[in-house]
DNA sequence: GTCTATAACGGGATAGAC
DNA sequence: GTCTATCCCGTTATAGAC
């Protein structure tokens, strides 16, 4: 027997699907307790506002998988390889499912309100700690060609997550989502190959 | 003497902005009336919804620029190498002065709903072309490793684009935004690199 | 082509009973 | 904690004068 969840569960489950889905302007609170079979004023009540769920329901999402980015990173040791440290970045990402979470994440990339609002820390602390493991690993790079490559890195993880539905229409069979390991391979070999570029320009 | 804009021109630049701000459904026609020093009225009389008005703002961005990619990928001729392709591929998207367009491409980016209706043709045919050089280029690579390196490249070029105001307030002077081509080098060299990176998993 | 005025609607938020 | 009912606001779109 599974329990259902509680109430501010439902809301915040809600929350995820119909703001990914349709955007946050587009989702009224109205679609969000319909959705979530809670009365309207419940949001109210366990949320303070509209803004303040958006901002809940994202942090629920993010949080575990930055945790995630870093515990591997660490688990890489100090000695990493440029490969262990960008499968650390770009792994917990790619390997779960994202694709409920997808379009809420490619929301809030392109929202910059948002973004500096709920992601400007995180993001801070996470890219410092990857782009020193860098640093150790490809002692030849200048700092700002590792920050630039690591910018480069995340686009693309960034892109192949939000832009995963796309994607499937797109090209149908021809490139494989459900395989995660063989994707994750893939940006790996990739990004690797382009940190290993000398720099010199 | 410049000549002032008329009223549809007027729109469009409006139009461009605000929703690139404050997205789509934030930006009322009352904002861009107001913006463009035009009727309110007038949006209804030249396009014929807000939901067409959206979409003339984002064709008459983005034409140009496509046609700059295809254009230059056939200067470089048949025998293209991989660094001229990924150079064509990025080269008139980043050169621009894509700050006032940048929000408008995250927006578009981010809603999948405008993506089909206004982008996946145009798309499409792009990355055909594309494709079919790196071929030519790399004639090693499967065409499923092409597609994805392409698209791993794209990722890092609309990351890039998209997020320019965050990276600014990020990293300061540390990213330099304002030398175009020397960014468009960085790019060119990290995804040739990853182009280049043996296949075989 | 451009304006004013207004219709018709849906939204977020809250008061107050239970 | 949960409900109903309601307030109040801003929105798109259009009718109709000029």
């Amino acid at each position: 027997m599974i329990e259902r969840p509680g109430t501010k569960t439902r809301i915040l489950d809600a929350a995820e699907k119909l703001f990914g889905e349709k955007g946050f302007d587009a989702t009224s609170l109205r679609d969000i307790t319909t959705e979530a079979d809670v009365n309207l004023a419940a949001v109210n009540y366990h949320f303070q506002s509209k803004e303040s769920l958006i901002e809940a329901a994202i942090m629920r999402g993010a949080g575990p998988v930055n945790q995630k980015r870093v515990a591997m990173l660490e688990a890489a040791g100090p000695k990493a390889t440029i490969e262990q440290i960008i499968e650390a970045f770009i792994g917990p990402v790619l390997e779960q499912d994202f694709e409920p979470m997808a379009p809420l994440m490619a929301r809030v990339l392109a929202s910059p309100e948002i973004m500096k609002r709920v992601f400007q820390h995180h993001m801070d602390t996470l890219s410092r700690r990857f782009s020193d493991a860098v640093a150790v690993a490809l002692p030849g790079l200048s700092q700002t060609e590792r920050m630039w490559r690591l910018h480069f890195t995340a686009g693309a993880m960034a892109h192949t997550v939000t832009r995963a539905p796309v994607l499937r229409d797109l090209f149908g069979g021809m490139l494989d989502l459900k395989d995660r390991q063989l994707l994750i391979a893939r940006l790996v070999r990739f990004a690797a190959a382009g940190f290993r570029a000398p720099e010199g320009y």
